[in-house]
DNA sequence: CAGCTAATGATATGATATATCATTTGTATT
DNA sequence: AATACAAATGATATATCATATCATTAGCTG
């Protein structure tokens, strides 16, 4: 079983889980953004999944589906890259925190990381002390990953 | 002198000396970002000026304004709203570092923070330990600022 | 004032996103 | 199986943010 066949199981494991469908369309969505490795507009990803997967669907459905994912928790919207990515730890049993996330400016490869305890509660402080409270503490921040940072270099 | 008409002043002084100039049309937009004391996209800047300063714009004259007036650093993008806010230390004579941003979500009111030196390096660390590299440490924050969190519980 | 450059105006178009209504599919009940 | 209901998807229109390009105007310089 390939990785992205295990963790769509995992994915439909934890919808019915939730009491929701993973359905052949979200699937095929979601197979998309896992196999794209990337994060993708919407748009993008209807043409990925037409053209990669062979289901076409149109980018409103596609809005919705990622809608529905990202309340399964199984996709993030990235504000900052109008974009969208497979949550990285679908596979993973435990609980997560609020997830911060790399975006390669080059690629727009994403990491999602999480901060140390320590770092957040320093940023929640001085977010404290300008008199504002935190929403989320879901940061995104532009970046360039190791291979992108190479092949500038060389 | 109000503060608006110092903070305008200064920013003239400070294209001056940049070898640019700040003429009229850039004056009204910088004007409107200041006095609306709010996060603006390019088109509603462009109302606020044609409704509130009197002078009208077309929405891409004040988009190619924006663009000036943030190579000259008067101005920030917050790519997290899709708006653009004043900077907040026009009228300050020493240089800053790279801002940080607290965004109200209900107001889009902003406030910009410098973080302290250590939580940037602890951050920075984190980005560096999942192997990508920080190209702008312009965070942008989800917030709900004072204000509102009391209409809220009010 | 001729000629150049910088600034602005106008138009077209692209990209991301939301709202709404119609249709289809799935499910439960009889 | 037939009906009825709810969930999911399709289709269309439109809002919102943004870029590209060419035309026009304003301001400066010799």
């Amino acid at each position: 079983m390939s990785s992205v066949k295990k963790t769509l199981a995992h994915a439909q494991a934890q919808c019915l889980e939730s009491g929701s469908k993973l359905t052949e369309k979200r699937k095929v969505v979601l197979q998309g953004l896992l196999q794209s490795k990337q994060a993708l507009s919407a748009y993008e990803l209807a043409d990925y999944c037409r053209d990669e997967l062979g289901e076409s669907m149109p980018p409103m459905s596609v809005y919705r589906i990622l809608e529905f994912l990202e309340k399964e928790q199984l996709v993030h919207k990235l504000k900052l890259a109008n974009r969208f990515v497979a949550c990285d730890h679908i596979t993973c049993d435990h609980k997560h925190g609020v997830p911060q996330f790399l975006i390669c400016q080059e690629c727009n490869r994403v990491s999602e990381i999480g901060l140390k305890e320590s770092t957040l509660r320093a940023l929640r402080q001085n977010v404290e002390n300008a008199g504002y409270k935190l929403v989320s503490p879901q940061l995104e921040m532009d970046c360039v990953c190791a291979d992108c940072a190479n092949d500038n270099s060389g």
